[in-house]
DNA sequence: AAGATCTTACGTAAAACCACCTAATACGAA
DNA sequence: TTCGTATTAGGTGGTTTTACGTAAGATCTT
């Protein structure tokens, strides 16, 4: 064939959806699956061993997530692009994903032919985000670099989560509970949030619950 | 062709999911697709008119969920059967979709085969659910059925989990404060929970959370 | 019709959280 | 060295949640 194809890897825990992206990609001549696997550990070897130009990744996966993948293939293969292949629509995970080093976001619940033309543009070295996308961006502002949330606080948050009184947490960690009420002050500043429950929602949303434990 | 064929109907608000689907079972005689929809709503009319064998129908959709679509189709087509296909394995979620009126309940991360499988068990009247869910089932012991939530809890819980105040959920519900405090109590004592960051899990994992709004 | 459950609502007192504020120590970066 | 930030901690006062109660009316079930 004289078109230049373009090799493809797919991670997905679903094999549905690699089915599905399968079957769509046999239409067209310049794609071609190279490697397909369920999650970001052993993903991280296959994108070694077959270095393709674009990976399609999903994001929640058992053990390694895609992000964490992403951040890792990004840094080692410098030719290959990621493209964030995920049903979710927060504004963290897309800013995440950029900061991880992907190429671009699109969204599971898209059609199969703005799939292909995402991949298209993605091979091409140019950035492709799910037009869906652009007014959670534009209604969640990017958050700021310096309000992410340190390892210490991120540790009491999980606590918090967890169910975890401030007195409690004080106890855990051993320092006295204003501190952990400061802390709490600072967590929620730098969140934009003003109520436990979003708290919580935040650290599910980020892996800071089943992070170790139960 | 003398194999008797049967017909499928496809819930899932993902394409690439569906592609997957009919992919599979393009390599089958006995299974046909007469339909596709992307939500619940959707869904309910076009059952009506096609009347398939087997429904497959996912949980997390736009708009009308898989469980609540499931309980409307199995009370109005009693020879259609529903075969839950989610990406959830909580036990909650198999005990609802039981409750609802499914036959099965299946993981997104089954094989194709698997999926082929379930449906010819389905559509000879057999329930199937997924291997996988055995263990999940026997770890967490079937909630008991007056532990479950009352639809005005789960509206409050949803509330809650929010982020309102019981004060800004008695507004919003135009209740008086101290019943939204009363049910709260109630939701905790049922869900053997006692901190609100467990009622936030608990919400977020049962998709109280993303399930009308926002 | 009788019984169970759901939804509603109130009293009281303790515990937890929240919103302001200030501030010491440590540590790495400009 | 100076500046920023992370982590620690306290004061004061107000709001919210929690843990006990009790109980009336609606609605569903048998």
């Amino acid at each position: 064939m004289l078109e230049p194809q373009i090799r493809v890897m797919l991670i997905d825990d679903h094999p549905m959806v690699q089915d599905g992206l399968i079957a769509c990609f046999s239409y067209y001549d310049d794609i071609e699956v190279v490697a397909r696997c369920n999650d970001g550990s052993t993903a991280l070897a296959e994108a070694q061993k077959c270095r393709p130009d674009v990976i399609l990744m999903d994001i929640s996966m058992p053990g390694m997530n895609g992000i964490e993948a992403t951040e890792i293939i990004t840094e080692q293969l410098k030719d290959t692009k990621v493209l964030i292949f995920s049903m979710h629509d927060n504004a963290e995970f897309v800013t995440n994903a950029i900061q991880a080093g992907a190429s671009g976001y699109i969204l599971k619940n898209t059609s199969s032919t703005e799939v292909y033309q995402a991949i298209k543009e993605i091979s091409l070295g140019k950035p492709y985000f799910s037009s869906a996308l652009a007014k959670v961006l534009a209604t969640n502002p990017v958050q700021h670099k310096n309000e992410r949330l340190t390892n210490r606080e991120q540790v009491i948050l999980s606590h918090i989560a967890r169910g975890k009184s401030s007195k409690e947490v004080a106890n855990i960690l051993d320092i006295s509970a204003r501190t952990v009420e400061a802390h709490r002050r600072n967590i929620k500043a730098k969140l934009h949030v003003d109520s436990l429950a979003e708290l919580v929602r935040y650290a599910v949303d980020h892996g800071l619950i089943d992070m170790d434990l139960e």
